[in-house]
DNA sequence: CGTTTTTATGCAAACGGTTGCGCTATTTTA
DNA sequence: TAAAATAGCGCAACCGTTTGCATAAAAACG
């Protein structure tokens, strides 16, 4: 590969002309035809500088990483991580940037060597983390580096994104009782407190004891889905809607509903949340609640941006919107 | 950040010594007393060693690429890329190397600029590439660079890990005639024609006329699934047996038949191709083909290694294989 | 025309590691 | 006991950039 001291020499140049005309940030002036000269040298001979050299003296890697903790059964699904994940990809690559992924595993408290080394090592000038399950031991440690971060979801740091989650519940429920409906069985999830909440808050705005709506708790499948709704309207029979905490559970729960004779929507609304790429595509279109996760890639990486020019950028919470479509209609006169 | 001088001068040693012990490689003999003090040193200091220094004397990062060019709607999904992608990862971290990603965008035949200098920069030790789509521009310009390369999927370059999309296609319809189903219908796509020419060199085997089965297109999608399926039942009333090109196809085909009264497996056999995790847990799990994507990341980057050591590995084709679940059964009568 | 300012360029010191070679003691060998 | 080998450590060059400062030439000024 060719250095700048090659392109330097070509041009009959010093090293410091060569570089201060190809790295034209500097205001200093040079002639036209020197320019000229540079340029030429440096495309003949396809010069690309060394980026070892550069960020040793500038202490900048223009590398950032993104740093998705090994979930378990994390409500944060690999698809919505993949999405994120993509988001700040494009937007990394339009500022200059690179993108490291990583995936420490935390086992007892414990990081391992590698991801220590990458944070530690001057690898990175900037970090985000994904924060829906509990980061602390990766936190203790990055709080003794002063490395530019911004945290995904729900992890408390002064640096955030994440998603009003209560909002989403209040919506699914809001639209169900706009649309009329009080007999309303919940599919729920354990793991969404604040998603729960926002479903009770609503319920209490319209007068209903939110905490003694019928509720079943379903594990993220689409079988616990079919399941739950099953269970859900013999145990009563009058229910005209269901709430399910996501997708894929809402799905689950129309195809069993539909298939024990039960029209959605016409005789029961189902209400889901996530807007996953397939809801829409749905034998019956799901109305859901839209988290905006395309969104995120970029507004994190805005903010890491800031922070990284030494500002101090105001977190962010998205909220969600509701998607209309036909698994919800008027409850029955 | 403690550099390595202020390890060795609190050791009271030479940069040298520190150096060399630190970086435990050296076959250099030092007193046991020595190595003791400089150890203890560096771990009292937290000395972390400059990454940026390190690679630009040595030329290593210790960081490996992987890139995906954006696909418009290539049959390789955006699950199985994360799929293989946290395969690569997981490898990667075991081995002491860092994962970047990259999808750079080919817009008539111009590379991003970011894209070339992360290449030529000397940002990477190495690369793994997925070539399921056209990928031309991106390898012409790596040609030029001597940097070790593995391709994976179908795109022709002298390292490669790629599946057997013929074999793949024999499986579904070997399994269906083993079965003793003479009157299948296939339900297919057209971006994979190895596939189909697996399929038809199966039906050849076993006396059939490979080209006049009864055939639908579908586009990937479950929807497409369910429409393809139907025509074919009402076209041929005397299939017993369908043959999917991928699972959500499959699966659509499936509930088709099933609503319009067709049991699966009993009356109508139906094996899908993928094996997505939703298969295993749907209605009718699916007998499908596999093709061991938790696997490639592993080989994949084992290949890389080795070309990293100099060695010349051998490129690999993963032999996919039949996934046997509840979705088929033997013909009637 | 001498002096100051500006313009255009070069010198050399960083940045933080690695590594070839050389230098002492000390030990081994003949 | 002298010569050779070896153990243990340090000197200094080098990797490829950036950048503060110096310098020479040209332009502006009085």
């Amino acid at each position: 590969m060719a250095t700048i001291r090659d392109v330097a020499s070509r041009a009959n140049v010093s090293v410091s002309t060569a570089s201060r005309i190809l790295s034209n940030s500097s205001k200093e002036k040079y002639a036209a035809e020197t320019q000229e000269r540079v340029r030429e040298a440096s495309t003949e001979l396809g010069y690309r500088p060394n980026f070892a050299a550069r960020a040793l003296v500038s202490g900048k890697t223009r590398i950032i990483a993104a740093v998705f903790p090994r979930f378990h059964d994390s409500p944060f699904t690999a698809l919505a991580s993949l999405q994120i994940l993509s988001g700040i990809e494009a937007y990394c690559s339009d500022e200059g940037y690179h993108l490291l992924i990583s995936s420490p595993k935390i086992q007892d408290g414990r990081l391992d060597r590698n991801f220590v080394n990458l944070l530690s090592g001057g690898y990175l000038d900037g970090v985000i983390m994904d924060g829906h399950s509990d980061i602390s031991p990766i936190m203790d440690f990055m709080s003794r580096l002063e490395l530019p971060l911004v945290v995904l979801g729900t992890y408390p740091y002064q640096h955030h994104l994440r998603s009003d989650n209560q909002m989403g519940g209040r919506l699914m429920m809001e639209h169900l009782l706009a649309l009329g409906h009080r007999q309303i069985g919940l599919i729920a999830l354990r793991d969404i407190e604040a998603r729960m909440l926002g479903v009770r808050m609503a319920a209490a705005d319209y007068g209903l004891d939110a905490c003694s709506l019928p509720c079943e708790y379903g594990n993220f499948s689409e079988q616990s889905g079919e399941l739950a709704a099953e269970k859900l309207i013999r145990a009563n029979p009058d229910l005209t809607a269901m709430v399910a905490f996501n997708d894929r559970m809402a799905m689950g729960a129309i195809r069993r509903l539909q298939e024990i004779g039960y029209q959605v929507p016409e005789r029961i609304s189902v209400v889901g949340h996530d807007d996953l790429p397939r809801s829409r595509d749905f034998k019956t279109p799901l109305t859901t609640v839209n988290h905006r996760l395309s969104e995120w890639g970029g507004l994190a990486m805005n903010m890491l941006l800031a922070l990284m020019r030494g500002e101090c950028p105001e977190s962010i919470t998205i909220e969600p919107r509701l998607a209309l479509r036909q698994s919800t209609a008027v409850a029955l006169g």
